[in-house]
DNA sequence: TCCTTTTGTTAACTTCGGCTAACATTATAT
DNA sequence: ATATAATGTTAGCCGAAGTTAACAAAAGGA
C-alpha cells in the first residue's frame, strides 16, 4: 500500500500522460503546487513500488499496475467530486480541491456507497455523470445508458 | 490556525470531559489510539494555542477559546457522521471512522453545504437529526423544529 | 507507612512529506 | 558550436506526528 501523497502523485502523473503524451518532472510540480525534488522522491518511491518506470534523466512511464491504480484513484476523485458540485452545488474549483482531499481519506467502502448514492441522484435528475477521462463513462453510467437505450426500442 | 491532529485531540478531550467529568492522559491516549507521550505533546502544543490550561501533573481544563473550537469541530463531525449514515447508511462503527477523517481535511464552507443538504433530506424523510451531544439540538433542527410546531399550533 | 501499581513525563529516535541550495544534464537559440 | 535557459538531481535540513525506553510522581492497599 502507498500513502495518499503518493496516491495524489500517481494521479497527476496519469493525467498528465493523457493530456500532453509525456509526464515532466517540472509540470508534476506546477500542477501539485510542489517543488522539484519533492516530485523527484515521489518518482523514486513509486518505482520502489513498481508503479513507474524510470532512469535518471529519462522517460517516466507508468507501469500497468500504475496504470490501473492511477484510474482507480481517478474514479474515486471524479466520484466525490461530482457530488460535491453537482449535489452540494459547490463551485467547480472548491468540488475540485475539496474532492482532493476527501478521496485521499476514504475506504473503497465509502466511495462505493457515495457512487451509488449519487448515481440515483442523478438518476432522478435524468442526468448522466460524465466521466469521461478514460474516454468512457463509469461503470454506473454504462449500465443506466443501457438501461434506457432498451426503454426506447 | 492548530493542525487537524490536534483538533482531534481537543475534540475527545471535550467529549472525555462531558463523559467523565476530568480529563487523563491515559483515557485520551486509549480514545485516539495512541501512546502517552503523543498526548503529552498534543496537551503541550494545545497549551502553547491558549485552548487549556495545564501544569505537570495537574488538572486538564479547556479554555473557553478551547471549548468553542471543540464544539465548532464536533458539529462538523456529527454532520458527516450524519450523511454517512443516515445518507449513505454506512454503518454506525464505520460512519463514526470516516466521519472523523473526512471532516479533518474539508473546509468550513463545505460543511455548511453538507449540513443544508443533510439537513434538507432529513427534513423530506419528517426526521431530525439527532445531534445531542451539547444537550441541544443543531442550530438547523432548532430552526425546523420551530416550524413544524407553528404549523401544528 | 511503605510498597506496588497506575499515571504522567522526558529524551531520543523514526518516518513522512515537504523544503532550499547547489549542482548536473539537456534543450534551445543565436 | 557554444552560451544560455530550462529541466532534473542530489544532499541536507525542517517540522509534524508518531514511537519506545526509562524515569518521576501520585494513588491505593496491606
Amino acid at each position: 500500500m502507498i500513502s495518499k501523497a503518493l496516491e495524489e502523485y500517481l494521479k497527476t502523473m496519469y493525467i498528465l500522460q493523457k493530456q500532453n503524451g509525456n509526464i515532466r518532472v517540472t509540470d508534476v510540480a506546477k500542477k501539485m503546487n510542489c517543488t522539484k525534488p519533492s516530485v523527484n522522491k515521489a518518482i523514486n518511491h513509486l518505482k520502489d513500488h513498481h508503479l513507474l518506470d524510470y532512469e535518471s534523466y529519462g522517460k517516466i512511464e507508468l507501469t500497468q499496475e500504475g496504470e490501473d491504480l492511477a484510474k482507480k484513484i481517478l474514479e474515486a476523485y471524479d466520484i466525490v467530486y461530482l457530488f460535491l458540485k453537482d449535489v452540494l452545488n459547490l463551485k467547480a474549483e472548491e468540488a475540485q480541491e475539496e474532492a482532493e482531499k476527501i478521496k485521499s481519506v476514504i475506504t473503497d467502502q465509502t466511495i462505493n456507497q457515495l457512487a451509488k448514492y449519487i448515481h440515483k441522484v442523478l438518476d432522478l435528475r435524468n442526468l448522466d455523470c460524465n466521466y469521461d477521462i478514460n474516454q468512457e463513462k463509469c461503470r454506473c453510467c454504462v449500465k443506466r445508458t443501457a438501461r434506457k437505450e432498451a426503454k426506447h426500442e
